[in-house]
RNA sequence: GCCCUCGUGGUGAAAUUGGUAGACACAAAGGACUUAAAAUCCUUGCCCUUUUGGGAGUGCCAGUUCGAGUCUGGCCGAGGGCACCA
């Protein structure tokens, strides 16, 4: 017999399908619509391992959903704007434009070769005129709906490139390229109005039920709503200060008020801007890094003014006010009121400058006298030492009270706070989709007009100048509107706007007036199962909900406001690491071990190798496995199977190359098996294996049950498991009547896994057109069951016996069975629970 | 520091959601086949017992229950998220 030549049959099979467009998207009104969207991918150059893994757990699902027939919509395209061409633009003299479709080419015969299920007629490619032209539409739109505005912020900024830089492209402080020391620098940029949107993310958050459970956590901190009051602070020291308005969650402890700080950046800063001393406090602050955790344990300072705030609810009560590092203007007012005792930054401040700490909340299992000592107490209890507030429980009804209060003196109002901040869309960079805004000789900005969209990104231009590529180059730069001058802005898009509309583009790539048909989007609109990295869970995903609020939702007749219905993200592809001597790292190529546990450098076998933990494949650590390789020593159909076999597909899977052998070698059994099944189905047929169609229909309801949870690891074992009942049955050699019709169920149950084969092997027993089987149901009765006995919760034994057999028959049997006569005989027997089908457990004296 | 998730053999993991713990696979050891190797197949897998059997056992400690990997409380450990979030 021939072996498996995978090589071969993949080809003969991805060329089949090609030549038959087998994966056109299909509609056919009588079924019902699947689309099965997985992340698209950034052209860097060659797919890696994680590509692998999620286009594979996206087509199992895509090919499921089409053999149980859906009209499934499974398109591909890419996100090809972005930084890396730029960059290999730079280092390596090439147009980005060529660098990036050079690129998509090669990991389009890639993904082809792992025999995807893809309707490429659908390809879009974000970099295109014809995709970027209608997202310069989009903004114009949103510009109209005053989604769009432009605001001073900060950006790292590198003094001698001239440029602004990402966060990774600052390496210890300083720029990658030129090793300057990156600067703070304010500039004029574009926003999109997202924080509009705040509540309504939020609240919609808890209906989309197909999302895990950590994401909408990380989507529900991020836009961070929350209730409280505005509060304002009258402000002696300074006769033009009248006062400071403060938000706050906690008003029901302004009874323990010591002081109020401010944010360095707060307009109050201005007072003190000659002052040497507040100067150097300032610069203090901005050493402190900038993330939540580098801070959360950072001493805490203050800068004294020579202000005092007043205590609304107490005019007596006058405290001092700060600059504070630990304040930011970006949220509420940049301002706070200091309540020590109750708040544990507070009480650290507190501390520092021996401010007063006074206790306004007991918890509810302390006694009378208790008093904040060792750190701030921030739970439930009653409220004390605080006048007319006292004896409210906190913090349901204090809040809610202190703020009627408020209210009615006119000291403050209800309010309700996000944390979720404007979304910054500007980039000062070429390889991105240029901003359709002008603006005159005077610097007044307008949409650009009507007819001159779309603006196309100039092409050949020299990427290695000083600043933004796009601001040197004059002619591009200069339109005239009847007979007037005016200047292109010359920022780009963030390339995260690219990715929040593309899964509409998938739905009419090829309508050249409009970005979508509504008719289109409102039939395959929201996406079924969106797959992707976790990675993504907040600003792609943020970002594309609040595109269908911003563009579609209130006026397009959307029949739909979230995108993504359900959403999945698979776990990472991790491998060992490995350090020669010189503390270099290894790649897995360079490796060899006889026994395991000692590794060597192949080309010099008397180097030691260390070997680290098992880490994501990154190119930088050298532990990653180059897909291509993979594919040509095993096939697709084998790397498909291993990567969906060891772990879960939420979780992260170690790469092991005996892992991908065995999924090899496995393959190769299961066509041997193939191979005695077309031999034995020749033979003269024999009476029905009612054990063969129980076992294959058992086995089918399992199959569907794993590939609704997505536990396709355990789908893995499933086959294996099914594949060895096969194999035992036909040791018999008998060509049982019901043989090749379960046999070839077998093999569509495997087909979303393996295409290639499951073809190849259907099509050698002459079945060309199939669909998912159907469970036959009366497979699915269990004539006889197994049953555990215990004794006092302990296993005894397992008696087989006639299903829905009851209590008292059954207990006759084990009466009767010698097995269990010598627990049970001299015992007496205080109770008895059955489980129906299951287990019965005996309650004996001890 | 705050929020979330997870702790099951040498390893990756299953366990019909409170009812046979360790399916399936990798690795290891032993065996069969072979002149030999590779490949393939079989067996074993903690403790006591020659076997039959029995016992312990799902990070640790308690609890609920006839029965807990699964539920509750506390502790320990690992991973992930975080924009100084008032």
């Amino acid at each position: 017999m021939e072996r498996y030549n995978f090589k071969i049959i993949e080809k003969k099979w991805q060329k089949f399908w090609e030549e038959n467009k087998t994966y056109k998207t299909k509609v056919d009104k009588n079924k019902k619509k699947f689309y099965c969207l997985e992340m698209f991918p950034y052209p860097s150059g060659k797919i890696h391992m994680g590509h692998v893994r999620n286009y594979t757990i996206g087509d199992v699902l895509s090919r499921y959903k089409n053999l149980k027939g859906f009209n499934v919509l499974h398109p591909m395209g890419w996100d090809s704007f972005g930084m890396p061409a730029e960059n290999a633009a730079k280092q390596n003299n090439q147009d980005p434009k060529v660098w990036t479709e050079n690129n998509i080419k090669t990991m389009k015969t890639q993904l082809k070769q792992l025999g995807l299920s893809i309707d490429w007629d659908r390809e879009i490619s974000t970099c295109s005129e014809e995709y970027y032209k209608h997202q310069q539409k989009f903004f114009i739109e949103m510009f109209n709906k005053g989604l769009v505005y432009k605001k001073e912020n900060y950006v790292n900024w590198d003094p001698v490139d001239e440029t602004v830089l990402a966060n990774e492209q600052v390496i210890d402080g300083k720029g990658w390229r030129s090793g300057a020391v990156v600067e703070r620098k304010k500039l004029s940029q574009w926003f999109f109005n997202i924080s509009k949107f705040a509540d309504d993310l939020q609240n919609e958050l808890e209906k989309l039920k197909e999302w895990p459970n950590k994401v909408k956590v990380m989507q529900q901190n991020w836009i961070g709503k929350s209730f409280g009051c505005e509060i304002d602070f009258k402000i002696l020291g300074n006769p033009d200060i009248k006062s400071v308005k403060c938000f706050t969650t906690r008003p029901d402890t302004l009874f323990g008020f010591s002081f109020l700080a401010l944010s360095v950046d707060h307009p109050l800063s201005e007072l003190y801007k000659n002052d040497p001393k507040f100067n150097k406090f300032k610069d203090n602050c901005s050493k402190t890094g900038t993330t939540e955790e580098s801070i959360a344990n950072a001493e805490k300072i203050g800068f004294k003014t020579n202000l005092q705030a007043i205590n609304p609810l107490d005019e007596n009560k006058i405290v001092p006010v700060y600059f504070a590092n630990f304040v930011l203007m970006d949220y509420g007012f940049g301002a706070v009121f200091g309540c020590p005792a109750h708040d544990q930054r507070d009480f650290d401040f507190a501390k520092k400058y021996k401010l007063e700490i006074k206790t306004v909340v007991k918890p509810l299992d302390q006694k009378d006298g208790y008093e904040v000592s060792l750190e701030a107490y921030t739970g439930p209890g009653t409220i004390i030492n605080s006048d007319f507030l006292n004896n409210l429980k906190v913090p349901d009804e204090s809040v809610i009270e202190t703020i009627k209060i408020l209210q009615k003196k006119k000291l403050g109002k209800k309010k309700i706070n996000f944390r979720l901040k404007d979304w910054g869309v500007s980039r000062q960079r070429y390889w991105g989709c240029p901003i359709p805004i002008i603006y005159d000789e005077q610097g007044n900005y307008r949409t650009a007009p009507e007819e001159s969209l779309p603006i196309k990104l100039p092409e050949n231009i020299n990427l290695n100048t000083k600043g933004n590529p796009l601001s040197s180059i004059e002619e591009w730069k200069k339109i005239k509107i009847n007979g007037k001058d005016y200047y292109r802005e010359t920022d780009t898009l963030d390339t995260f706007v690219d990715s929040s509309w593309y899964y509409l583009r998938f739905c009419s790539p090829k309508n050249l007036e409009e970005p979508f048909d509504l008719n289109d989007i409102n039939y395959w609109m929201p996406v079924d199962q969106y797959i992707g990295g976790v990675e993504h869970a907040i600003l792609h995903l943020l970002y594309s909900r609040f595109f269908m609020r911003a563009i579609g939702y209130q006026n397009k007749n959307f029949t739909f406001k979230e995108p993504f219905k359900g959403l999945f993200t698979q776990g990472m592809v991790c491998h060992e690491t490995y350090k020669d001597n010189k503390n270099n790292w290894r790649s897995p190529d360079e490796i060899i071990t006889k026994d395991g546990k000692n590794y060597f450098l192949k080309s010099d076998n008397s180097e030691r190798i260390k070997v680290g933990p098992s880490e994501s494949m990154s190119k930088s650590k050298k532990n990653t496995i180059d897909p291509e390789r993979i594919i040509e020593l095993y096939g697709a159909d084998a790397v498909r199977f291993f990567i969906l076999s060891d772990s879960p597909p939420e979780k992260d899977i170690q790469w092991s190359e005996q892992g991908m052998l065995a999924s090899y070698k496995f393959i190769q059994k299961l066509f041997l098996l193939n191979d005695k099944v077309q031999n034995l189905i020749k033979l003269e047929k024999q009476n029905e294996s009612d054990e063969l169609s129980k076992y294959i229909n058992q086995y089918l309801n399992k199959i569907e049950r794993n590939l609704s949870n997505f536990q396709y690891n355990v789908i893995i074992a499933n086959i294996h498991e099914a594949h060895a009942f096969i194999m035992k049955v036909i040791k018999e050699e008998k060509n049982f009547s019901n043989l090749i019709n379960e046999y070839s169920k077998f093999l569509i149950s495997v087909a979303p896994i393996l295409p290639h084969f499951a073809n190849e092997c259907l099509s050698l027993l002459n079945i060309k057109d199939y669909s998912w089987p159907k469970i036959d149901e009366k497979f699915l009765i269990e004539e006889n069951v197994s049953i555990v006995v215990q004794l006092n919760g302990k296993k005894r034994g397992i008696i087989i016996t006639k299903k829905d057999i009851a209590e008292e028959e059954l207990v006759k049997e084990i009466f009767k069975s010698k097995t269990f006569d010598k627990f049970l005989k001299d015992n007496t027997i205080k109770k008895k629970f059955y489980v129906k089908n299951r287990l019965i457990n005996f309650l004996i004296e001890q």
